[in-house]
RNA sequence: GGCGGUGUAGCUCAGUCGGUUAGAGCGACGGCUUCAUAAGCCGUAUGUCGGGGGUUCGAAUCCCUUCACCGCUACCA
């Protein structure tokens, strides 16, 4: 029996997560999540912020915070927008503070030095004596060697893109340390690597290129694999996972990198919730199972981690390890014409967001400007225009349209169908459904903005059957034929509702409960595509809920403040 | 610099194992309708498919070249 391990990227504790994070690899998540159990499968959604790393350190102490404390606070920011968002994972943890996350982390480690994965290397860096650490590259401010650009850093000439060797650029020019603004000095230190070409050519290689990738996982990896080189896993510091210290072999203050121990997060995290279950040793039935279908949602940026780097310690193990069975790595997701950016102010504050706006409809139009194939962005009127003539014109208003002539008309409750009607308004309805397509079948097959639009288009075969048998013309010359039809419409709008429910769980719950139903509509078999003669569901005589309009509209003055805000905002940091 | 992605109607995009007059939604315009959140339905218009060259009976779709935007480039994550 198949089952779904779905883990969304680790975000990072040092910040907020934007409208791009939240589309380009929560939100998907979420959807499919939502899909797989209307149709019934088994599945295990995992997440958690990623807390270790010195970027971590550094922005800690710039607050002069301790970093449990820095990396809580920004744990529960980020929780906020996701639960703002409906996102909801089986297990939301941290690996700083998941208490299987460091056995875990060190147990991959001794796992993969005892299989002959792991090589020792020492090689000079810069160390900042002030700051007391190790410097990376992006750490260091010098001159470009190339162009003598003076604020350069040392992985990269920022004027004329050159790629730089920091120590060279150290040894020519003045580099000074990027934090405290000192110079740092060369020393010797020895960290351990993964041997990421041994892995490739015993047999990771092979079962990579054996896999069909999204363009952007298969050309860049395969592209990666031809000229791999052993990654450095670990790190001098002491915020992070230990080396352990039976391997350690005297080396002191090394840490695992952060990019080893995040992944394993989604192994740690997947314990400590089976481990709260009460079953701690099922964690292992989705991890070292080959049914298991372990899907990686992330951002373009996370491909060479989680189809490179992880997946080679998986295969490493050699212990049997669930390999990733699909990574839809989306693209990046931008802002009104630019990059979301912190620093830059160009940003969709969240929680104003919220007190503004309705979560599901973001939701919806953040799915129907997925960055699936290429970069997309948020722009306001187009959010305004998703939510105005697609949210409210077309889902919401057929169920008002619907359901108040049936509150005026037929006393609020369903009407009943005449036998003699259904085969021939079965015709009417289906028969306009032409290639309709199961929003299921794409979710599936990870095309998000696919499914949203066969939701509209579920809402136009509603509104143009409503349109075309007119009930309100009926009433008044053939009433039993009338009631035949809104039954039809009312059986429609269930159909749309469940349809809905993975995209806006609430507005289909809504909309579920105005048709008088008291379940939970997610609790619902997924109805796929509606088949003649069986398709209705609703009794008739069903007394309705109450009918309120699913969707308030947004006024053009509203968007226009926002854009003007934004930009507003902006300008505010660049004075 | 290397590698990858993208460039198709005003906007957002679909379509690329080559094949009839290039599609959808939104927006615009015209008509119909009045149950509904002035909502709905029908119809119309719009494109040298980034530029150039090539292969072919035939290319948005294959090859070469060129431009633009974006990302990655592995000791920031």
């Amino acid at each position: 029996m198949v089952r779904y391990l779905v883990t969304s990227a680790l975000p990072y504790a040092n910040g907020p997560i934007h409208f791009g994070h939240v589309t380009g690899a929560y939100l998907p998540a979420d959807v499919y999540v939502r899909t797989l159990r209307m149709l019934g499968e088994e599945v295990l959604f995992v997440c958690g912020t990623d807390e270790h790393g010195v970027a971590i350190t550094i922005g800690a102490e710039q607050e002069g915070k301790p970093y449990p404390q820095y990396v809580a606070r920004w744990r529960e920011v980020i929780k906020r927008t996701f639960d703002a968002f409906g996102i909801e994972f089986d297990i939301w943890s941290g690996t700083s503070i998941c208490p299987e996350h460091r056995a875990a982390s060190q147990g991959f480690f001794r796992r993969l030095d005892d299989r002959g994965w792991l090589l020792k290397k020492t090689s000079a860096q810069l160390y900042c004596t002030h700051d007391r650490m190790f410097l990376a590259d992006r750490y260091i401010l010098g001159t470009c060697t190339k162009c003598g650009y003076e604020q350069a850093r040392g992985d990269e000439c920022p004027r004329c893109g050159t790629w730089l060797d920091p120590l060279e650029m150290a040894r020519k020019t003045r580099a000074v340390c990027k934090v405290c603004g000192n110079v740092p000095e060369q020393r010797d230190t020895l960290h351990w690597h993964l041997d990421l070409p041994a892995l490739r050519d015993k047999g990771f290689g092979a079962w990579f290129q054996g896999r069909t990738w999204k363009p952007n996982v298969s050309g860049f990896i395969g592209n990666m694999l031809a000229d791999l080189q052993p990654r450095p896993i670990t790190r001098d510091m002491t915020w992070g996972v230990p080396v352990p210290e039976d391997r350690a072999a005297g080396e002191t203050g090394k840490v695992l990198y952060v990019w080893f121990d995040a992944p394993i997060g989604y192994v740690s995290f997947t314990q400590q919730w089976a481990r709260e279950q009460g079953r701690p040793g099922d964690w292992e039935r989705w991890w070292k199972s080959p049914d298991t279908r372990l899907v990686h949602f992330i951002g373009k940026d996370n491909i060479p981690f989680h189809c490179l780097v992880f997946p080679s310690m998986l295969y490493g193990m050699d212990e049997g390890w669930t390999m990733p069975w699909q990574v839809p790595a989306n693209e990046f997701y931008n802002l009104q014409g630019g990059k979301f950016s912190t620093s830059q102010n160009w940003t969709v504050p969240v929680d104003e967001f919220f007190a503004k706006y309705d979560a599901e409809a973001a939701r919806f139009h953040l799915i129907a400007s997925m960055p699936e194939a290429a970069d997309s962005e948020w722009r306001w009127e187009e959010f305004q225009s998703t939510n105005n003539a697609l949210l409210a014109d077309a889902i919401g208003n057929l169920a008002t349209r619907v359901l108040k002539f049936i509150e005026k008309n037929a006393e609020g409750r369903i009407p009943s169908l005449d036998p003699g009607h259904a085969e021939e308004l079965d015709r009417c309805i289906l028969g306009q459904c032409g290639e309709f397509g199961d929003p299921a079948l794409h979710v599936l097959e990870f095309r998000f903005r696919r499914a949203a639009e066969e939701l509209i288009r579920c809402a136009h075969v509603g509104n143009k059957f409503v349109n075309d048998l007119a009930p309100w013309t009926l009433r008044k010359t053939d009433p039993a034929r009338a009631a035949s039809v809104l039954n039809t419409a009312c059986q429609w709008l269930a159909w749309m509702a469940r349809w809905m429910a993975p995209f806006m769980p609430q507005k289909a719950q809504a909309l579920w409960e105005m048709l008088g139903q008291t379940t939970r509509v997610a609790g619902e078999r997924w109805p796929g595509l509606p088949v003649a003669g069986s398709w209705r569901v609703l009794p008739a005589g069903q007394r309705l809920g109450t009918v309120t309009g699913l969707f308030p509209k947004i006024e053009d003055a509203t968007i226009q403040a926002e854009v003007a805000a934004l930009e507003a905002r902006r300008a505010a940091v660049a004075s």
